[in-house]
DNA sequence: ACTATGGTTCGAGTATATTCGAACTAAGGA
DNA sequence: TCCTTAGTTCGAATATACTCGAACCATAGT
């Protein structure tokens, strides 16, 4: 509890804030590690960072509603929110995905 | 001159930059209208705000190469890169603006 | 009970954005 | 030439976000 209730609900979810949380390098190579895998830890990046600032960027992506995140014992799981994203804005996580990986695969 | 001088090449469009241009209520109701026809003077938005904050947004809409800006006399004509975009990333303005004028009729 | 693991939260520092008034500039019209 | 229009730029204030160490909190294993 505590942080997975700050997700909001489908019908609460907001165009500008999920933009906004795809809008930072390293929570779209989250959300690109996340669209390749059903669930993942957040421990199990690559991405080399404190792992407070990691918790700060997961909570933008859940807060936001473009992550979901339920326990596993002592890890916390997570899921990209594509059902609830492509009914409420449909092709905008799915487009930002693939100009994403479009884009990381060209460095 | 000056302004207009900022806007990327289409090569140089940024995806973090164009979704954090569009993560703000005002820069996207700025885009509907823009959607809606094909060029705009800024002076044309019954957005009430004080000419300086809109010619930041504008600003930052150009920057990120969302939009592109000429000059026509007096004025300055605004327009929306579309293609430039939709060759760049695919999808990514058409569902945004598909999304956020469904919100904006919704309220 | 102790320890390790996987995270969160707090707090402070820094950086970046937003807002807006005021001063400026360029172009058009009287 | 003077005035207006349409917008930019500057600067300062405020707000928001990011970064990261340190302290904390569950849960699992020993």
């Amino acid at each position: 509890m505590g942080a997975l209730q700050n997700e909001p609900k489908k019908a609460d979810l907001q165009l500008t804030a999920v933009l906004y949380a795809l809008s930072d390098e390293t929570r779209l190579q989250i959300v690109q590690s996340l669209a390749k895998t059903p669930e993942i830890a957040c421990s199990y990046f690559d991405i080399h960072m404190p792992k407070s600032s990691l918790s700060h960027h997961f909570r933008v992506l859940r807060t936001s509603g473009v992550i979901t995140t339920r326990k596993k014992g002592t890890a916390l799981l997570n899921r990209l929110r594509r059902e609830d994203l492509s009914e409420r804005f449909p092709g905008v996580l799915e487009s930002v995905l693939a100009a994403s990986t479009a884009m990381s695969r060209r460095r």
